[in-house]
DNA sequence: GTTCCTGCAAAAGATTTGCAGTGAC
DNA sequence: GTCACTGCAAATCTTTTGCAGGAAC
């Protein structure tokens, strides 16, 4: 786990503890598996991995957990029009990103760009909104499933 | 009723004979429905929305023919984060658009920029996946929820 | 000791599927 | 007449909630 994941784990730990949460396994367990992920899984998926790592976790824990986590912004919830909620950590690893997702596997990648976030962010300041987070999902079909694509 | 909102009904309905499908009741008050639409409606709004029309249909139906219509490129199916499924109807009334989610009341909106599809279009062609579709959220507060903003 | 965290089981919602009857071709 | 479309009810699946015991503070 690089130093900046562990910190990811840290920082969400403070943030729980201001949020007058107390600690416990389950939760320990969850933001060890989040730290060490550069994209987003689904509930099931990071009930796997705890279930790896030898800590599992009932399905319940993990999402309350996620609903705290989101709560004071530690992690993002993104929906890629599978039916699926997915979980990733804000800031650790990885920076901010998006996700192209195959259709036909259902694969996703994140993927980022300079030029994009700039323009997003201009849209941004002319929108009838208090923006406060943008999601950006491209569809297509991944070069496993599209040889040549 | 604008004259390109019932062209999409009678393109759909080509689209949907072209691929072996009968007509039916059910489906062409969805189709009313749907074409009179220029933003993303939930499968419970759009039942709601039959009803008052005096031709209601099943949920079953409108999730299958929401389906159908999927498959021949004649609706997307948008998930704004919200749990719930959403459809519009692509190249009817209102043209290619993106949404923005008021985080509180959960009010859809719809928005366009040029700048920005053309940072995303730029995107498509750089990235590892053979694009069909794209997909924008902006999400925040809106004026009725934050208001000053 | 109080209050939060956790797991289990049950509940709540959204979406899908099975089946029988009706309607389109 | 055959096969698709429809509605109803039941099933499925994800996510949420209630509750009781154990752990953190």
């Amino acid at each position: 786990m690089s130093e900046q994941q562990g910190m990811w784990a840290e920082r969400a730990e403070s943030a729980l503890a201001d949020a007058g949460r107390r600690r416990g396994g389950a939760r320990r367990a969850i933001l060890d598996v989040l730290a060490s992920q550069d994209c987003a899984l689904t509930a099931a998926e990071l009930e796997d991995r705890l279930r790896a790592t030898g800590r599992a976790a009932s399905r319940a824990s993990v999402y309350r957990v996620m609903e705290e986590l989101e709560q004071v912004g530690m992690i993002q919830r993104v929906e890629v029009g599978t039916g699926l909620a997915r979980y990733e950590p804000v800031g650790a690893g990885s920076e901010h990103h998006h996700h192209l997702v195959c259709e036909r596997c259902g694969r996703i990648e994140p993927f980022h760009d300079d030029g994009l976030e700039r323009a997003i962010e201009r849209v941004s300041e002319s929108v009838p909104l208090a923006v406060t987070e943008h999601e950006i999902v491209i569809r297509g079909a991944c070069r496993a499933c599209a040889p040549q694509g």
